[in-house]
Formats: C-alpha cells, structure tokens, sequence
DNA sequence: TGGGGTTAT
DNA sequence: ATAACCC
C-alpha cells in the first residue's frame, strides 16, 4: 500500500530517520526542585531528599559542597553537616509536577516520550520543518543559535542540518523557557539528529543550559565517554558481558568484529549496541501517553508475619486505589512483588506473582474504595502464601503492589470516544466494549 | 541502594 | 514471571 506511492513515501520516511531534531530535556535535580517550589526558605540551603538510608538526589547548594547523588544517609552527614534532609518516600508531588512537565511538552508538539520523572525527549522535527518553510519564503538567511554549540563547532548556514539544528536549539529554548514559566522548573536540554545524542549531549553543561550537537562533532562526544556503560542502552549486565570479552571502552565496541559480537549476544542486540556505539540509533521517540501501570512500594529492615504483610500491603493498596480513582481507567490485572532477605546477593532477589482482578471488584473500582479493598487484599495475601511458606519462617524486606493491564471504562459515558463509537457505529459493532471497537476500526483501515 | 517506570523474552 | 533497561 504505502509502496505504490514510492516517491512521497520515500521523502517522508528519508526524514524519518536521516533527518529528524530530538530535543531532550533533563530537568535539574527534580527532586529537590519540587522540594524548594514546595518550601522556598529551603531554596538557598544546601539540599537533600532522603528515601530510607539514602540521599536520592540534592540540590545544587549542596553539589557546589561536594555532595553527590546517592549518597548514604551516614555519609552525607558526617561530610556535611550542614545539609538540611526532606523525606522524599512519597512520590505523589514529583509524580504530579513530572506529568505536569510531559502535558505541557505535548502543548508544543505529540511526540514526547518520558524517561523516568525528570526526563523527556520531543520530536520537534515538524516544528522545525515549518519554521523553515517560514523563513525561506521570506528570504530570511540569518538564523541565530540558542545557548552552547557542542565543542564550539562553527555552524555552516549552508548545511541544510545545521539550520535544522540551529532552529532546533531556539525551540529548545522555549520548551525551557514555557517549563520555566509555568511550572518554575529549570533543566537542561540537548538537541540532536537522535535520542541517544540528544541524551548525551544534553549533559554537557550544567545546570540549567542547552547543547545543540552538530554531526561532524557526533564521534567526538560518543568517544570522550568514559566508560562503556555511560552509553544509554548499554547497562550493568551487559557492560560486564563486553569487558569479559576485554572491551572497555566505546572504540573498543566500535572496532569489535561483528561476528564474534552477534556469536556472544545475539544478533539483534549486538547490532543495536555496536550502532549504539557509532552514536547511530533510529529508535523513534514513541509517546508515552498515559501510564502502563501504578505501583507502591515499600523497603524495610524486616517484616516475617503474615499480619505485618497484611498491614503494609493495606498501605500499599489505599494509596493505589486513590491513584487508580483520580486516573478513571480501570485496572484488569494486580500484582504483588517480595524481595527476600539475604546476606549474599542483596539486591536482586525479587519474586512476583500476578492474577486477573475479578469482572466484578474491576467495575466496583469508581466507587468507595472500601467495597474493593478487603478483597483485594485477600488476593494479594493468597499471592503472598503463593511465594512464601507462611508455616516457615521468612524475612521479608520488600513489598510491592502494582495495577497494570488498564482499560478505559467500556461505558457510554458522554463526551468519551466509546459513547460515539457505541452510538454511531453498526449494529453488529454495538455492545462490544471499547478495547475490541479499536480492534475493529484497526481491522478496517489495515 | 530508593521508589518508581518500560519493553523483550 | 523474569530479566534487562531507564531514571
């Protein structure tokens, strides 16, 4: 289909990949950011957020002493005693100024993709395209760049990318600007032809500043990385694999053989990580959209009865139902997560167990929280006896419960896409919920 | 080493 | 259900 109209097809998808502007937008230490929006004496004290015996993330008061992230608890106070500690456990303020963030990054442009709570990429190139249309047909030449050009490259207003990327740069700097305004955060940005450079390139200078990366300075910035886990998509495991092999360093993936890297990881990652490695990466930036899943979680030193499970997964529960309630989609599928104690291997050692919510608790999940309650808890304690032998001792030191597999209500309510779909479509469509109607109409146009 | 998230197998 | 990745 798309095949036979090869020419058109070809020029967009030729912008696709070979010409796209990605702008990654990092906010500075988020955390504490929300902590000093939330009490602004603390804005000129040196900072930390503590979660349990660790100091997650600081402000930059506190870096300019030293101070680095996860720290211990111990540690950051002997070294500074100075350092004023919020809680940061409950995540509900982050969570809510993060999606603030992403829902006013979406104003700009769809494309946005989450990274964590701090971190989104946009895909601008659209924007960017139209902006040049702009300035072409009014005979405009002289394009200004915004903020730090990486490695100080002299930009080439001849190079159709570099003023692709120069007005990339200015979007940037209203992205950070609108976020600032608005929402009274500050981050930094970096703009490039992809994410993994954009990613990359967006940390060059701190806090608060933006880094367009011109191509001819695309293998300068992949190779000053120091160590080959700094490339993102290259984590802890597989890090370890390359430096069995004695690769150490981003040249030394570079100048790998192929062959013997597809033989020891496969094809498919092997591939991906050595382009990894060139700064190559053709993963497009897929909207996030609302979330997968919710998830609670709480650590601690121990917990070996069923009645102290029961009580910390009440917690967990209340919190998420809130969560599940403010969303409005209903959740088809509970999960219930453990980690074990043990002296070797201390992290790692998570068990989950997962099962259908029931038909009838899911349409009951709107409504008063305590009708769905108990018997959810009771699913999460027969999860529980699932994993654990509660006739045995156990030392517990995690807990986790998570909703996932979300649906939109299959209701007619007024306004919602299912109360057009349900009312306006065939009588043989009529009566299916909205999740088979999207498979229907996906049917059609395919 | 926290309290989250995602996708692939 | 787990394993890998990300923050």
């Amino acid at each position: 289909m798309y095949s036979k109209r090869a020419g058109h097809s070809k020029s967009v998808s030729a912008r696709n990949t070979a010409c796209r502007v990605i702008v990654h937008l990092d906010l500075d230490c988020f955390y504490a950011q929300v902590e000093m929006i939330r009490n602004p004496e603390l804005r000129d004290k040196p900072l930390g957020v503590q979660q349990k015996n660790l100091v997650v993330t600081c402000n930059y008061e506190a870096r300019k002493l030293g101070m680095k992230k996860l720290m211990s608890v111990r540690d950051a106070k002997e070294k500074f005693p100075q350092l004023t500690l919020v809680n940061g456990e409950d995540l509900t303020q982050y969570r809510e100024m993060s999606y603030k963030v992403t829902d006013l990054l979406e104003e700009f442009c769809p494309l946005v993709e989450r990274l964590g709570f701090d971190e989104n990429f946009v895909d601008i190139t659209e924007i960017v395209e139209k902006r040049l249309k702009r300035l072409q047909q009014s005979g405009c030449s002289r394009v200004c760049v915004s903020g730090h050009v990486y490695n100080n490259q002299a930009i080439n207003f001849h190079d159709p990318m570099h003023v692709r990327l120069v007005i990339g740069s200015q979007i940037a700097e209203e992205l950070r600007e609108a976020v600032h305004a608005r929402l009274g955060l500050t981050g930094c940005a970096g703009v490039a032809s992809n994410k993994l450079l954009a990613k990359l390139v967006s940390g060059t200078f701190k806090p608060n500043q933006q880094t367009v990366l011109l191509p001819e300075s695309c293998q300068d910035l992949i190779r000053n990385l120091e160590d080959i886990n700094k490339v993102p998509g290259i984590g802890y495991k597989t890090a370890k694999r390359l430096e069995t092999l004695g690769l150490k360093s981003v040249c030394d993936l570079q100048a790998f053989p192929s062959a013997v890297l597809e033989k020891e990881l496969g094809v498919s990652t092997a591939q991906r990580i050595q382009k990894l490695s060139y700064g190559e990466d053709d993963s497009p930036v897929t909207p996030s959209g609302p979330p997968q899943s919710f998830s609670e979680e709480d650590s601690f030193k121990k917990c070996s009865s069923e009645g102290q499970v029961k009580e910390k997964i009440e917690e967990l529960l209340a919190s998420l139902l809130d969560r599940i309630h403010k969303d409005g989609r209903k959740p088809h599928t509970i999960r219930l997560v453990i980690r074990q104690f043990s002296s070797t291997n201390k992290w790692f050692n998570r068990e989950s167990r997962q099962c259908p919510i029931p038909p009838h608790l899911i349409q009951k999940f709107g409504k008063e929280s305590s009708s769905v309650i108990s018997p959810l808890v009771d699913i999460l304690m027969k999860l529980f006896r699932k994993m654990i032998n509660v006739a045995l001792p156990f030392h517990i030191t995690l807990l986790s419960v998570s909703f996932s597999n979300l649906k939109d209500l299959p209701s007619s309510k007024k306004g919602s896409i299912g109360f057009y779909l349900t009312e306006v479509s065939s009588p043989s469509a009529s009566g299916k919920n909205v999740q088979e109607m999207e498979d229907v109409s996906q049917g059609q146009a395919s």
